[in-house]
DNA sequence: CAAAGAATGTCTGTGCGGCAGATTATTTGT
DNA sequence: ACAAATAATCTGCCGCACAGACATTCTTTG
Protein backbone atom coordinates (compact mmCIF):
# COMPACT_ATOMS: atom_id res chain seq x y z
CA UNK A 1 0.00 0.00 0.00
CA UNK A 2 1.24 3.49 -1.12
CA UNK A 3 1.24 6.31 1.61
CA UNK A 4 -1.84 7.99 1.86
CA UNK A 5 -0.97 11.26 3.45
CA UNK A 6 2.02 11.41 0.66
CA UNK A 7 -0.24 13.69 -1.54
CA UNK A 8 0.75 17.66 -1.40
CA UNK A 9 -2.74 18.94 -0.80
CA UNK A 10 -4.34 20.28 2.06
CA UNK A 11 -6.38 18.24 4.04
CA UNK A 12 -7.17 20.96 6.77
CA UNK A 13 -9.44 23.71 6.61
CA UNK A 14 -8.97 26.43 4.71
CA UNK A 15 -6.82 29.56 6.12
CA UNK A 16 -8.39 32.71 3.88
CA UNK A 17 -8.69 35.82 6.07
CA UNK A 18 -12.65 35.15 4.94
CA UNK A 19 -12.94 31.89 6.79
CA UNK A 20 -10.51 32.59 9.32
CA UNK A 21 -12.72 35.46 10.42
CA UNK A 22 -15.91 33.99 9.44
CA UNK A 23 -14.54 30.83 12.17
CA UNK A 24 -12.94 33.22 14.79
CA UNK A 25 -16.52 35.19 14.87
CA UNK A 26 -18.93 32.19 14.87
CA UNK A 27 -16.91 31.03 18.05
CA UNK A 28 -16.88 34.01 19.72
CA UNK A 29 -20.54 34.25 18.76
CA UNK A 30 -20.91 30.67 20.12
CA UNK A 31 -19.22 31.72 23.30
CA UNK A 32 -21.35 34.65 23.71
CA UNK A 33 -24.25 32.95 23.32
CA UNK A 34 -23.74 30.26 26.15
CA UNK A 35 -22.74 33.13 28.07
CA UNK A 36 -25.91 35.89 27.94
CA UNK A 37 -27.79 32.59 28.71
CA UNK A 38 -31.68 33.40 28.26
CA UNK A 39 -31.29 37.60 27.24
CA UNK A 40 -33.57 38.69 25.07
CA UNK A 41 -32.11 38.65 21.92
CA UNK A 42 -28.95 36.69 22.82
CA UNK A 43 -25.55 38.36 21.46
CA UNK A 44 -27.67 41.27 19.37
CA UNK A 45 -29.65 42.03 22.89
CA UNK A 46 -25.75 41.84 25.07
CA UNK A 47 -24.31 44.38 22.54
CA UNK A 48 -27.58 47.00 22.70
CA UNK A 49 -27.29 46.48 26.71
CA UNK A 50 -23.89 47.45 26.82
CA UNK A 51 -24.16 50.39 24.77
CA UNK A 52 -27.03 51.17 27.25
CA UNK A 53 -25.09 50.68 30.32
CA UNK A 54 -22.49 53.43 29.14
CA UNK A 55 -22.48 56.96 30.70
CA UNK A 56 -23.59 58.58 27.94
CA UNK A 57 -27.12 56.96 26.61
CA UNK A 58 -27.43 56.82 22.57
CA UNK A 59 -30.43 57.16 21.03
CA UNK A 60 -31.80 54.35 18.47
CA UNK A 61 -30.41 55.33 15.29
CA UNK A 62 -27.21 55.77 17.08
CA UNK A 63 -26.96 52.41 18.33
CA UNK A 64 -28.67 50.77 15.25
CA UNK A 65 -25.53 52.37 13.49
CA UNK A 66 -23.06 51.41 15.92
CA UNK A 67 -24.35 47.57 15.78
CA UNK A 68 -25.11 47.38 11.97
CA UNK A 69 -28.35 47.12 12.27
CA UNK A 70 -31.53 48.51 10.75
CA UNK A 71 -33.35 50.40 12.62
CA UNK A 72 -36.71 48.98 12.63
CA UNK A 73 -34.78 46.23 14.28
CA UNK A 74 -33.89 48.59 17.15
CA UNK A 75 -37.78 48.60 18.25
CA UNK A 76 -38.28 45.48 19.02
CA UNK A 77 -35.02 45.09 19.95
CA UNK A 78 -35.49 47.66 23.25
CA UNK A 79 -39.22 46.61 23.16
CA UNK A 80 -38.03 42.93 24.46
CA UNK A 81 -35.28 44.55 26.84
CA UNK A 82 -37.58 47.28 27.98
CA UNK A 83 -39.90 44.41 28.69
CA UNK A 84 -37.64 42.79 29.99
CA UNK A 85 -37.19 45.70 33.08
CA UNK A 86 -33.35 46.07 31.07
CA UNK A 87 -33.13 49.16 29.63
CA UNK A 88 -36.16 52.19 29.23
CA UNK A 89 -36.47 54.97 26.70
CA UNK A 90 -35.84 58.40 28.05
CA UNK A 91 -36.58 61.43 25.61
CA UNK A 92 -34.00 63.36 24.94
CA UNK A 93 -33.68 66.64 26.40
CA UNK A 94 -32.06 68.56 23.26
CA UNK A 95 -34.43 66.76 20.44
CA UNK A 96 -37.68 65.00 21.20
CA UNK A 97 -37.75 63.31 18.16
CA UNK A 98 -35.44 60.53 19.08
CA UNK A 99 -35.11 58.38 23.10
CA UNK A 100 -32.17 57.69 24.53
CA UNK A 101 -31.91 54.08 25.60
CA UNK A 102 -30.71 53.78 29.15
CA UNK A 103 -30.00 50.57 31.04
CA UNK A 104 -31.76 50.44 34.36
CA UNK A 105 -30.61 49.29 37.74
CA UNK A 106 -31.81 46.00 36.82
CA UNK A 107 -30.19 46.64 33.46
CA UNK A 108 -26.93 47.62 35.21
CA UNK A 109 -27.09 44.53 37.70
CA UNK A 110 -27.56 42.12 34.51
CA UNK A 111 -24.62 43.61 32.80
CA UNK A 112 -22.57 43.16 35.49
CA UNK A 113 -22.96 39.38 35.15
CA UNK A 114 -22.67 39.72 31.87
CA UNK A 115 -19.50 41.27 31.99
CA UNK A 116 -17.71 38.35 33.97
CA UNK A 117 -19.81 35.41 31.56
CA UNK A 118 -18.30 36.93 28.90
CA UNK A 119 -15.08 38.23 29.82
CA UNK A 120 -14.75 33.72 30.76
CA UNK A 121 -16.16 33.23 27.81
CA UNK A 122 -13.62 35.10 26.11
CA UNK A 123 -10.64 34.17 28.11
CA UNK A 124 -11.80 30.77 27.07
CA UNK A 125 -11.56 31.49 23.74
CA UNK A 126 -8.27 33.49 23.48
CA UNK A 127 -6.99 30.53 25.94
CA UNK A 128 -4.02 29.83 23.59
CA UNK A 129 -2.91 33.20 23.66
CA UNK A 130 -0.37 35.07 25.70
CA UNK A 131 -1.66 38.44 27.28
CA UNK A 132 0.58 40.34 25.08
CA UNK A 133 -0.88 38.23 21.90
CA UNK A 134 -4.18 38.97 23.33
CA UNK A 135 -3.56 42.78 23.44
CA UNK A 136 -2.01 42.93 19.57
CA UNK A 137 -5.28 41.34 18.24
CA UNK A 138 -7.26 43.92 19.81
CA UNK A 139 -4.91 46.42 18.13
CA UNK A 140 -5.06 44.30 14.53
CA UNK A 141 -8.56 44.49 14.92
CA UNK A 142 -9.15 48.18 15.83
CA UNK A 143 -7.65 49.43 13.20
CA UNK A 144 -9.63 47.22 10.74
CA UNK A 145 -12.57 48.10 12.66
CA UNK A 146 -11.76 51.43 12.17
CA UNK A 147 -11.50 51.24 8.37
CA UNK A 148 -15.07 49.21 8.35
CA UNK A 149 -16.47 52.06 9.73
CA UNK A 150 -15.85 53.58 6.61
CA UNK A 151 -17.72 50.62 4.68
CA UNK A 152 -21.12 51.34 5.87
CA UNK A 153 -21.36 54.79 4.77
CA UNK A 154 -19.96 54.92 1.51
CA UNK A 155 -20.91 51.37 -0.37
CA UNK A 156 -18.58 51.83 -3.12
CA UNK A 157 -16.80 48.30 -2.74
CA UNK A 158 -15.37 48.20 -6.38
CA UNK A 159 -12.93 45.96 -7.75
CA UNK A 160 -11.20 46.02 -11.05
CA UNK A 161 -12.02 43.10 -12.33
CA UNK A 162 -11.70 43.20 -15.98
CA UNK A 163 -8.86 40.62 -15.72
CA UNK A 164 -7.96 37.49 -14.93
CA UNK B 1 -19.89 77.51 28.22
CA UNK B 2 -17.83 74.37 29.82
CA UNK B 3 -15.84 72.42 27.51
CA UNK B 4 -18.34 69.65 26.04
CA UNK B 5 -15.24 67.03 25.91
CA UNK B 6 -14.16 67.76 29.24
CA UNK B 7 -15.84 64.37 30.72
CA UNK B 8 -13.63 61.38 30.87
CA UNK B 9 -16.19 59.03 29.33
CA UNK B 10 -15.79 57.42 26.01
CA UNK B 11 -17.41 58.62 23.01
CA UNK B 12 -16.59 57.13 19.92
CA UNK B 13 -17.29 53.35 19.66
CA UNK B 14 -16.67 49.77 21.73
CA UNK B 15 -13.78 48.34 21.97
CA UNK B 16 -14.80 45.37 23.51
CA UNK B 17 -13.19 41.67 21.40
CA UNK B 18 -17.24 41.32 20.89
CA UNK B 19 -17.87 44.46 18.91
CA UNK B 20 -14.34 44.93 17.50
CA UNK B 21 -14.65 41.26 16.03
CA UNK B 22 -18.54 42.00 14.70
CA UNK B 23 -17.75 44.97 13.16
CA UNK B 24 -14.82 43.09 11.38
CA UNK B 25 -16.08 40.62 9.99
CA UNK B 26 -19.15 42.95 8.78
CA UNK B 27 -16.54 45.28 7.02
CA UNK B 28 -15.13 41.59 5.57
CA UNK B 29 -18.30 40.72 4.68
CA UNK B 30 -19.22 43.75 3.14
CA UNK B 31 -16.37 44.18 1.34
CA UNK B 32 -16.72 40.42 0.15
CA UNK B 33 -20.16 41.25 -0.95
CA UNK B 34 -18.99 44.11 -3.28
CA UNK B 35 -16.27 41.55 -4.40
CA UNK B 36 -18.46 38.29 -5.07
CA UNK B 37 -21.51 40.54 -7.66
CA UNK B 38 -24.08 37.98 -8.62
CA UNK B 39 -22.21 34.80 -7.52
CA UNK B 40 -25.49 32.86 -6.13
CA UNK B 41 -25.66 32.83 -2.41
CA UNK B 42 -22.64 36.25 -2.04
CA UNK B 43 -20.42 35.18 0.59
CA UNK B 44 -21.56 32.28 1.49
CA UNK B 45 -21.33 30.69 -1.87
CA UNK B 46 -17.97 31.62 -2.35
CA UNK B 47 -17.09 29.61 0.50
CA UNK B 48 -18.42 26.87 -0.88
CA UNK B 49 -17.04 27.39 -4.29
CA UNK B 50 -13.50 27.94 -3.14
CA UNK B 51 -14.33 24.52 -1.26
CA UNK B 52 -15.63 23.24 -4.21
CA UNK B 53 -12.41 24.45 -6.41
CA UNK B 54 -9.89 22.26 -4.17
CA UNK B 55 -8.49 19.73 -5.74
CA UNK B 56 -10.12 17.19 -3.23
CA UNK B 57 -13.80 17.55 -3.33
CA UNK B 58 -16.10 16.75 -0.09
CA UNK B 59 -19.33 16.09 0.37
CA UNK B 60 -22.37 18.29 1.30
CA UNK B 61 -22.27 17.26 4.88
CA UNK B 62 -18.29 18.24 4.97
CA UNK B 63 -19.06 21.51 3.93
CA UNK B 64 -22.02 22.36 6.04
CA UNK B 65 -19.60 21.93 8.77
CA UNK B 66 -16.80 23.69 7.59
CA UNK B 67 -19.13 26.71 6.40
CA UNK B 68 -20.63 27.16 10.14
CA UNK B 69 -24.38 25.62 8.30
CA UNK B 70 -27.63 23.54 8.21
CA UNK B 71 -27.39 20.63 6.35
CA UNK B 72 -30.65 21.70 4.60
CA UNK B 73 -29.10 24.69 3.60
CA UNK B 74 -26.11 23.51 1.73
CA UNK B 75 -29.04 21.66 -0.61
CA UNK B 76 -30.14 24.63 -1.98
CA UNK B 77 -26.76 26.62 -2.03
CA UNK B 78 -25.54 23.66 -4.17
CA UNK B 79 -28.31 23.82 -6.06
CA UNK B 80 -27.69 27.40 -7.08
CA UNK B 81 -24.39 26.77 -7.93
CA UNK B 82 -25.31 23.62 -9.61
CA UNK B 83 -27.67 25.64 -11.71
CA UNK B 84 -25.48 27.87 -12.75
CA UNK B 85 -22.62 25.79 -13.84
CA UNK B 86 -20.04 26.39 -11.46
CA UNK B 87 -20.22 23.09 -9.25
CA UNK B 88 -21.30 19.24 -9.77
CA UNK B 89 -22.27 16.98 -7.89
CA UNK B 90 -20.40 13.60 -8.32
CA UNK B 91 -20.86 10.46 -6.70
CA UNK B 92 -18.77 9.32 -3.94
CA UNK B 93 -16.90 6.35 -5.29
CA UNK B 94 -16.24 4.97 -1.60
CA UNK B 95 -19.39 6.02 -0.13
CA UNK B 96 -22.98 5.60 -2.36
CA UNK B 97 -24.73 8.38 0.09
CA UNK B 98 -22.82 11.27 -0.57
CA UNK B 99 -22.25 13.44 -3.19
CA UNK B 100 -18.65 15.29 -3.83
CA UNK B 101 -19.15 19.00 -4.45
CA UNK B 102 -16.51 19.83 -7.42
CA UNK B 103 -16.34 23.05 -9.36
CA UNK B 104 -16.85 23.06 -13.04
CA UNK B 105 -14.15 23.96 -15.10
CA UNK B 106 -16.54 27.27 -15.64
CA UNK B 107 -16.52 27.40 -11.99
CA UNK B 108 -12.80 27.56 -11.57
CA UNK B 109 -12.20 29.96 -14.25
CA UNK B 110 -15.05 32.23 -11.66
CA UNK B 111 -12.91 31.20 -8.96
CA UNK B 112 -9.99 32.83 -10.67
CA UNK B 113 -11.36 35.83 -10.95
CA UNK B 114 -13.24 35.99 -7.52
CA UNK B 115 -9.81 35.33 -6.14
CA UNK B 116 -8.38 38.56 -7.62
CA UNK B 117 -11.29 40.34 -6.65
CA UNK B 118 -11.14 39.03 -2.70
CA UNK B 119 -7.54 39.53 -3.06
CA UNK B 120 -8.01 43.27 -3.90
CA UNK B 121 -11.04 43.69 -1.44
CA UNK B 122 -8.88 42.29 1.80
CA UNK B 123 -6.01 44.34 0.87
CA UNK B 124 -8.02 47.16 0.93
CA UNK B 125 -9.71 46.41 4.03
CA UNK B 126 -6.00 45.32 5.68
CA UNK B 127 -4.73 48.90 3.98
CA UNK B 128 -3.46 50.32 7.27
CA UNK B 129 -1.66 47.23 8.51
CA UNK B 130 2.21 46.38 7.06
CA UNK B 131 2.58 42.78 5.67
CA UNK B 132 4.26 41.86 8.58
CA UNK B 133 0.74 42.85 10.89
CA UNK B 134 -1.54 40.67 8.20
CA UNK B 135 0.51 37.89 8.39
CA UNK B 136 0.33 38.28 12.26
CA UNK B 137 -3.20 38.89 12.46
CA UNK B 138 -3.61 35.68 10.38
CA UNK B 139 -1.71 34.05 12.78
CA UNK B 140 -3.67 35.08 15.51
CA UNK B 141 -6.95 34.16 14.01
CA UNK B 142 -6.02 30.66 12.90
CA UNK B 143 -5.48 29.96 16.61
CA UNK B 144 -9.05 31.18 17.62
CA UNK B 145 -10.24 29.38 14.47
CA UNK B 146 -8.79 26.21 16.20
CA UNK B 147 -10.28 26.50 18.94
CA UNK B 148 -13.09 27.92 17.79
CA UNK B 149 -13.35 24.09 15.83
CA UNK B 150 -14.12 22.23 19.49
CA UNK B 151 -17.27 24.71 20.39
CA UNK B 152 -18.98 23.19 17.06
CA UNK B 153 -18.47 18.98 18.38
CA UNK B 154 -19.19 20.10 22.18
CA UNK B 155 -21.71 22.58 22.92
CA UNK B 156 -20.45 23.11 26.18
CA UNK B 157 -20.20 27.00 26.83
CA UNK B 158 -20.96 26.87 30.31
CA UNK B 159 -19.55 29.20 32.56
CA UNK B 160 -19.32 30.00 36.09
CA UNK B 161 -22.29 32.65 36.88
CA UNK B 162 -23.07 32.03 40.46
CA UNK B 163 -20.91 35.54 41.80
CA UNK B 164 -21.43 39.27 40.43
C1' DC C 1 -25.49 -13.28 8.22
C1' DA C 2 -29.30 -10.57 9.74
C1' DA C 3 -30.98 -6.73 11.98
C1' DA C 4 -30.54 -2.53 14.30
C1' DG C 5 -28.47 1.97 14.37
C1' DA C 6 -26.21 5.83 12.24
C1' DA C 7 -25.21 8.85 8.39
C1' DT C 8 -26.08 11.28 3.83
C1' DG C 9 -28.96 13.93 0.97
C1' DT C 10 -33.62 15.56 0.00
C1' DC C 11 -38.24 17.41 0.77
C1' DT C 12 -42.05 19.79 3.45
C1' DG C 13 -43.78 22.97 6.52
C1' DT C 14 -43.55 26.45 9.98
C1' DG C 15 -41.96 30.33 12.23
C1' DC C 16 -39.02 34.10 13.09
C1' DG C 17 -36.47 37.90 11.42
C1' DG C 18 -35.22 41.38 8.21
C1' DC C 19 -36.22 44.93 4.82
C1' DA C 20 -39.07 48.31 2.08
C1' DG C 21 -42.57 51.64 2.46
C1' DA C 22 -45.73 54.71 4.55
C1' DT C 23 -46.85 57.62 8.83
C1' DT C 24 -46.29 60.93 12.61
C1' DA C 25 -43.71 64.15 15.10
C1' DT C 26 -39.87 67.15 15.32
C1' DT C 27 -35.81 69.56 13.80
C1' DT C 28 -33.05 72.10 10.49
C1' DG C 29 -32.13 74.90 6.43
C1' DT C 30 -33.32 78.75 3.32
C1' DA D 1 -42.90 80.43 6.92
C1' DC D 2 -42.10 76.61 4.10
C1' DA D 3 -39.56 72.73 2.58
C1' DA D 4 -36.53 69.08 3.37
C1' DA D 5 -34.37 65.99 6.41
C1' DT D 6 -34.40 63.05 10.54
C1' DA D 7 -36.18 59.88 14.59
C1' DA D 8 -39.18 56.45 15.85
C1' DT D 9 -42.98 53.46 14.85
C1' DC D 10 -46.15 50.35 12.34
C1' DT D 11 -47.63 47.33 8.56
C1' DG D 12 -46.91 43.91 5.29
C1' DC D 13 -44.26 40.86 2.56
C1' DC D 14 -40.38 37.97 1.38
C1' DG D 15 -36.78 34.92 2.56
C1' DC D 16 -34.17 32.14 5.13
C1' DA D 17 -33.20 28.92 8.84
C1' DC D 18 -34.49 25.20 11.63
C1' DA D 19 -37.27 20.92 12.93
C1' DG D 20 -39.06 16.82 11.27
C1' DA D 21 -39.89 13.03 8.22
C1' DC D 22 -38.19 10.01 4.52
C1' DA D 23 -35.36 7.07 1.24
C1' DT D 24 -30.93 5.24 0.62
C1' DT D 25 -26.68 3.37 2.04
C1' DC D 26 -23.05 2.34 5.38
C1' DT D 27 -21.63 0.44 9.96
C1' DT D 28 -22.00 -2.00 13.98
C1' DT D 29 -23.73 -5.66 16.74
C1' DG D 30 -26.02 -9.72 17.99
Amino acid sequence: MAEDTAAPVRTGPPQDLSWLLATAFRAHLSALRGAVGDLPHGARGYGALREAAEPTPRNQAELAKLLGLDRTVMVYLVDDLEAAGLVERVPDPNDRRSKLIRATPAGLARMCELRQATAAAEAELLADLSPAETELLHTLLRRIAARGARYDQAHECQVDENQC
